[in-house]
DNA sequence: GTCTATATAATGATAGAC
DNA sequence: GTCTATCATTATATAGAC
């Protein structure tokens, strides 16, 4: 049995509180299914308690929904900051956290919750500022529309998330976020930030005459 | 009142059969809300009919949205067979569409439907072929993984589906799928398509640094 | 094809014992 | 903190009239 002074031990999957266990359900199923599909008695029959226990620690469905909102965003802050998605405790803490957990944040970005979103914007400015930083170093290119790039970046850097089991499938890997699956589709991402896909300025030129036609 | 064998104009609101104006209803909530979050009640309540004629024209709430499934991606797929996603009648066909139908696909992805993960593997398997192409042909890089590159790519084109709203509200426009909206994120992506987003192979060198440390 | 009941089951939430 | 009832509501689905 465990004290409800037990100090959290984040990872163990034994001995946590049951609040942590539910939360830690919620998580999981929520993820797998979505919110809506979940039903909090499959929630409480997952952390090993009644239903009512659920309610009780969080008020209700949205309190729960809530509270993992905020547990996972906490997890991908990492620290008090971003300082960039790149190489950041807050990445890495999402690709060691379950399929569960990650499927849980795409499925946030897609709701659109206000905490999903402030997320977003945090990683966006704190990109921005990364790569401006980049040109003055000489190591990112300039860009046209510098704000634009950031936020594109940053969309890309999250795709896995929301195409999770289809990117694994594509790659033929069994789970896409460990052993050699990540290196093998981050090394096909860094080829194309360092090289680009297209030989030439065709697609730009495309790009540039479909402008035209729709005007600025 | 509208006749059962009126021909099907897809685009027009007012006169379809009730048949499709559940549908469009079903497509609408499904994608903004989540096909959970979604009653049958309310979807009749925005087609305008009654509860019971959703369940006689679909036998059940799956049987639903199994039709959505089936009525979107046939939207992406345009034509007998995907090209490629660039330029295609596929991707204009979904960003014509409502934000809706862009939601509820981005849903089924992440869902991991059959039929979506039919789409996506075909969608991965053209494009790979495209870049094929490219590379022959002297306008794509050739690629040291180009199934990978493929993936990747892709992922990375069906990116601001999932992320829609986001990206929308980074970049100051009110709807990211029409105006200039796409004009200034597609110009963003084909500049790091074409000219990459580093400048040098500092990225490339440290990801081989990290290649080491955990084995081929 | 479309509707108005109605049946049946599941869900979110509460009350109160331990 | 945790449980076992229980309530009220809502959901999917069916039956049968028009």
């Amino acid at each position: 049995m465990v004290s409800i002074l037990t100090m959290r031990s984040e990872n163990d999957e034994a001995d946590l509180t049951a609040r942590a266990r539910i939360r830690n359900a919620a998580l999981e199923l929520f993820g797998a299914e979505g919110v809506g599909r979940v039903s909090l008695r499959a929630v409480a029959a997952r952390a090993g308690v009644s239903h009512a226990l659920v309610l009780h620690h969080f008020g209700s469905k949205e309190g729960l929904r809530k509270e993992c909102d905020a547990y996972v965003i906490a997890l991908v802050r990492g620290g008090p900051g971003i300082e960039a998605l790149n190489d950041t405790a807050g990445l890495r803490a999402l690709l060691e956290a379950g399929a569960g957990v990650r499927r849980y944040l795409a499925r946030a970005f897609l709701d659109g919750t206000p905490e999903a979103a402030a997320l977003f914007d945090e990683i966006v400015e704190a990109t921005e500022r990364w790569l401006e930083q980049g040109v003055r170093e000489g190591w990112a290119r300039p860009s046209g529309d510098p704000r634009a790039r950031a936020a594109i970046y940053v969309t890309w850097l999250l795709a896995p998330l929301a195409f999770d089991g289809h990117l694994s499938r594509a790659l033929d890997v069994p789970d896409l976020h460990d052993t050699g699956a990540t290196l093998r589709y981050s090394r096909a991402a860094v080829e194309i930030f360092t090289q680009g896909v297209f030989a030439d300025d065709r697609a730009l030129a495309a790009w540039d005459e479909l402008r035209k036609g729709k005007g600025t």
